[in-house]
DNA sequence: TTCAATATTCGATAATACTCGAACATACGT
DNA sequence: ACGTATGTTCGAGTATTATCGAATATTGAA
């Protein structure tokens, strides 16, 4: 597939992860990814399409949030937390607390 | 004017807050009122109309980030930063200190 | 009570985002 | 090569949001 774009941590801003995280859907995958390590896309759907998530995936990927690893047909993706901490200190580890 | 609407502490949700921070203007609101304690709408405009500070309040204040007093004819405004500090620990130190 | 100052509300416009089906691309196994 | 599985991209439809001017309250002061 098309090569998968990650913009360099120091590209990240605030606003734009701010906005990723405030959806509801992207939330909830951020939340497993914490969790889980990491997942493929599908593992991840609530039943909903995969162009739905295609998008939410986009999104994330795009505000510096998750890290899209192409492995097979599959797509492995992961928080970039240890850059997110050094990025925004703090930042991920209260918005995880505040989902429980 | 009529009854400005604030919600309660508790029905404050972490989506309604990062979304109305995911907003350059509104992140800026917040830091002034971050720093300088409280302040009236025409104070933080930045050259604005009235019309688009006065929406952006609003998203402020249904999102319980800011408290709005009527004092006179103006409004002063104040983050609800130690609710907030209860409701959502480290989340707002995080953000504040992102912005420097 | 008339005027000036402050802010909200309304209406319109433009931009952006979410959702989903359908088509397309890629990787792997047979 | 063919078929299957996994995601991405495209296009359309709907909804939400930002922005601004104009009109509308509300307060305090002359």
């Amino acid at each position: 597939m098309r090569a998968l774009t990650h913009p360099a941590i120091e590209d990240v801003t605030l606003t734009q992860v701010l906005y990723a995280l405030s959806d509801p859907v992207r939330l909830g995958v951020v939340r497993q990814l914490d969790r889980g390590g990491e997942a493929t896309c599908s593992a991840l759907d609530g039943g909903r399409p995969k162009s739905s998530m295609s998008h939410h995936f986009r999104v994330l990927r795009e505000a510096g949030l998750v890290r899209t690893k192409t492995d097979g047909a599959a797509h492995m993706n992961e928080l970039r937390r240890p850059e997110l901490d050094r990025r925004f200190p703090g930042l991920l580890t209260a918005v995880l607390a505040a989902i429980t």
